[in-house]
RNA sequence: GGAGAGAUGGCAGAGUGGCCGAAUGCGGUAGUCUUGAAAACUAUUGAGCCGAAAGGUUCCGGGGGUUCGAAUCCCUCUCUCUCCGCCA
């Protein structure tokens, strides 16, 4: 049996104990590590120690049994309580050390990163991975182009200097009609989504520890959010977290998948040390706005939802006219619980340079897993649900492209035509 | 912020130390009846873990304690609701 062209990969226990190399060789190929040998040691113990426990506690509940029908008082029931007493606490003991047991492994259990998908190309980082599609032509004169960031007009709308005065770097105003450019944005991207399905949601912009577990913020990615130890709260980092905890521990009907949902809300990114030379201008912010795609979905549909994700994406791009690349991510350089992702990167003409736009995921079972978020099968068993989000899109590098490829002769920028509609103007940036 | 009440299965809601994984109702599923449907009736219907299976075991908001034995008693945390105050 061969889980490679059958299923779609899952780091389920039974793979793992089954065809451990399988699984060592695909971790292998992530840029993560971790002891398959240890945590199958830790599943060996862990299951003869809750076996002997059970043991112990099934004999406990028998003898129990005998005790509820005699008389309370009676020379046999004294007699009987000092027995009882040396088999619960043998039974107490076995308990915790079933329990301990159980904690080491669930503990390295969740160390073990999803595994690829067998269409994501095998490389060790970001210059391995392929190019699935083009759109536009990024070599097409741009004469007028120029970094955002040196747009004369650039500081009096997108105002950094008061931002930091107020907030801190990382944090600026939008001013005018470059705030209704981001606003008509959202309101372009959200209407698009809806229009191809999703349902909008306006979730939470915190979330408890529960949640950035699930979706796997935590425990290692911790340092990149935003937190108010005082509540345990967290700022999102995307709506990906408050979204698809939506339906955490919950069982959801077969027949409502897939549920399709997008969401607008700021995103919050300490970016600790990652401050250099490309992060000008609004390439990297602390605060940003974004529409979020995210998808849950059945086992067998989700690398067909991620497909029909992804378009949704570009179709975007393409009404926006941005030249734009999809490179289909090498097992390398996606992240911990991805199993296929792909970076949608539009061309900048200005700073000349590619910029990651969205990022569209299938997670398959690995974050359900980690959520509780299931579905009934076809036997009414509940079955881990697959779950995939996509940024749709990112606000300010959207904004920098527009930005930089639309500027004319007389330094007023274009709107494009299919914002026209929520912004009522046809250029900004007009000369004072 | 002050005072009080509460947290039980998909939902509502019994249960105050052993016969309780948990009554009953609703909902769901299947069937009977019907040309079909509704109604009525009958049966069935939580999840996790260990196990090839048989079966076992855990879970009554979370954690800890008392006890031979805990949904039930004690401690603690979290959350919810009501009233008062404050407030967009």
């Amino acid at each position: 049996m061969c889980y490679l062209f059958t299923d779609p990969v899952m780091i389920d226990i039974k793979l793992l104990r089954e065809q451990p190399d399988f699984v060592r060789a695909a971790i292998a190929n992530k840029k993560f590590t971790c002891d398959i040998d240890a945590i199958l040691a830790l599943d060996v113990t862990r299951r003869a120690k809750i076996t002997d426990a059970e043991q112990a506690r099934a004999e406990q509940k028998a003898a129990n049994k005998e005790m509820a029908s005699l008389p309370k008082g009676s020379p046999e029931f004294i007699e009987k309580v000092q027995a009882m007493k040396a088999i619960a606490a043998k039974s107490k003991e076995l308990e915790l050390e079933a329990k301990a047991a159980d904690e080491a492994f669930q503990e390295a259990f969740l160390a073990i990163p999803n595994l690829a998908d067998p269409s994501t190309p095998v490389g060790k980082g970001e210059d391995e991975n392929e190019i699935a599609a083009t759109w536009g032509d990024a070599d097409a004169e741009f004469p007028n182009a120029v970094p955002h960031f040196d747009i004369p007009w650039f500081e009096s709308r997108i105002d950094f200097a008061r931002g930091v005065k107020v907030a801190g770097a990382g944090f600026p105003f939008y001013v005018g009609e470059m705030s209704r450019m981001v606003r008509a944005l959202v309101n372009f991207f959200l209407e698009e989504a809806r229009q191809s399905g999703y349902e909008e949601v306006l979730p939470p912009i915190v979330v408890n520890e529960a949640s950035a577990t699930a979706t796997g913020q935590l425990p290692d990615k911790e340092g990149q959010m935003y937190v108010d130890p005082n509540e345990g709260l967290y700022l999102i980092p995307t709506a990906e977290v408050p979204v698809t905890n939506f339906y955490r521990d919950e069982i959801l009907e077969a027949d409502q998948l897939p549920v399709c949902r997008c969401a607008y809300t700021p995103c919050f990114r300490r970016e600790a040390g990652s401050w250099g030379a490309h992060v000008r201008g609004l390439n990297r912010l602390h605060q940003f706005d974004k529409v979020e795609l995210v998808k849950w979905t059945d086992a067998e549909s989700s690398m067909a939802e991620l497909e029909k994700l992804r378009g949704n994406v570009e179709q975007l791009l393409q009404k926006l006219e941005l030249p734009y690349r999809v490179l289909r991510m090498c097992t390398g350089d996606i992240g911990f619980p991805h199993a296929k992702q792909y970076d949608l990167e539009v061309f900048a003409a200005g700073q000349k340079r590619w910029l990651e736009v969205s990022s569209c995921s299938n997670f398959t079972d690995f974050q359900a897993r980690r959520a509780g978020i299931r579905y009934r099968g076809s036997d009414g068993k509940p079955v881990t649900a697959h779950t995939l989000n996509g940024s749709a899109l990112a606000i300010p590098r959207v904004l920098a492209a527009i930005l930089e490829n639309n500027l004319q002769a007389d330094g007023r920028v274009q709107v494009p035509q299919c914002l026209q509609h929520w912004m009522q103007q046809e250029f900004i940036g007009v000369q004072q």
